[in-house]
DNA sequence: AATCGGCCATGACAGCTATCAACTTACGGG
DNA sequence: CCCGTAAGTTGATAGCTGTCATGGCCGATT
């Protein structure tokens, strides 16, 4: 755990660690100059929203602090937790395939994000070509990261999905250089079940079995991993549908 | 709510939207007139491998005749069924994330591809660089509907799954100009259990009940969509996951 | 300070589905 | 033609988890 801080870009080639369980689509991008001195900073307070479904593809966003949920509803149904994004994830790439969001990003408290707008990715592209191949990769691989997460997800049990979950968190939490064993969500328990397939009350009773097992402590959205390893192994092994 | 419109993708209907479901990673980029006059076709038999995976990227390949499934292993664990590619479907496309190969290819009957080199893509990337920015946008928006697809899988039952499948299955030979209503599938009843994460047994009573309920009539690897509209009903509405 | 409402936890119950097991069918080889 | 193996079906059972209902906690508003 490099004692790294708050605002931390050292962007050090983090994707050397196959960036397992990568659940937004964050990316070390921020190389990128006009992300860093742009005076183009966005304020916006708790369910306030960036961008909205559907609407035509405006721009990119860095987090810089607070966090956001991108939720996509389909047919009138249930709106579905697609997304938790936290400082240093850049959100919004997923509309290059339709060139329209697909969905809706959402404030989960207060938040600042840096603004690339449309035009300047357009020309960022032009200028260095090969950043669109990059882009273009670690979108690739971010997104097949998560199918790959999505599909064993659906072969598992509450506790593997959970347990999976958090270990995901970790990993990132540890690379953005915070600690992957204390850190806070601004997910409440209904945006976890929704994001894992869930109910609100299996959440809660597989968090309660969590801290009876002694593995993971959470007090309101505090989380508190105590014993790392075992819920690897749960991740690991803890489904049950479809073994062979 | 926006006047939405062309941004079905999230409100119409996801099963009227061509793209959506498109389980491999096909692409309608026949226009390449590389895949067609090509005599770089290969010929496998049953159970044998297109590519492996963790082995570099080598090409793509387009299927001919016959049909394949991807599958991927996690760990050690239980190898999962990522996509099932028929005639027409583009198959390596995932590869270029990592420069990898993400799953093992096999065939699942005689297939016939043609091969598009590494080189050649290459090439063809450099020549047409539009070609570079479609296959990447379209690479995206595969994988961003198979993301919703998968997603809510996560909230629905063994009917919605199952009926979200051959909803999806049927789409996809509708688009290929076979009929959308009667088809074979190469791919086993595990198969189809391991890619919607369930298990043979829930799959083979769900299609008998399926059956029953004068839905859709299977009998062994043959299917007859009798109601695709009630298929569309129960891959709507049969969802009992984290209603809200 | 009191109240209201959202979020969270917990219990009871029912429904769905994995598991185990037995059986049938399909298919390929001797 | 018979048999052996794999694939598919069906049944019984147990376990997980959704649903419904209740109560506590906390923050926000009055």
């Amino acid at each position: 755990m490099p004692p790294a801080r708050a605002n931390d870009h050292s962007g050090a080639d983090v994707f050397t660690d196959m960036s397992c369980l990568h659940l937004p689509l964050g990316l070390p991008l921020e190389e990128i100059p006009e992300l860093h001195d742009a005076e183009t900073f966005t304020l916006l307070r708790k369910d306030e929203v960036l961008f909205e479904q559907g609407t035509p593809f405006a721009g990119l966003f860095l987090v810089r602090s607070g966090s956001l949920k991108q939720v996509s509803t389909i047919h009138g149904g249930d709106p579905l937790v697609m997304a938790y994004a936290m400082p240093g994830d850049l959100v919004g790439l997923d509309a290059i395939g339709q060139n329209v969001y697909p969905g809706t990003a959402l404030a989960l408290e207060t938040l600042t994000v840096s603004v690339l707008s449309q035009e300047r990715v357009s020309e960022l592209g032009a200028q260095v070509p090969e950043l669109r191949q990059q882009l273009c990769r670690n979108l690739s691989q971010e997104v097949h990261d998560e199918r790959l997460m999505l599909r064993s997800l659906l072969h598992r049990t509450a506790v593997g999905r959970l347990a999976y979950f958090f270990v995901a968190m970790s990993m990132r939490f540890r690379r953005r250089g915070y600690s992957p064993t204390q850190f806070r969500l601004a997910l409440s328990r209904s945006d976890i079940a929704s994001y894992l397939g869930l109910t609100v009350e299996t959440v809660s009773r597989t968090l309660a079995h969590f801290h009876k097992q002694e593995l993971l402590k959470a007090s309101g959205r505090d989380f508190h991993i105590l014993d790392l390893d075992g819920l690897i192994r749960l991740a690991e092994s803890s489904g049950r549908r479809g073994g062979r």
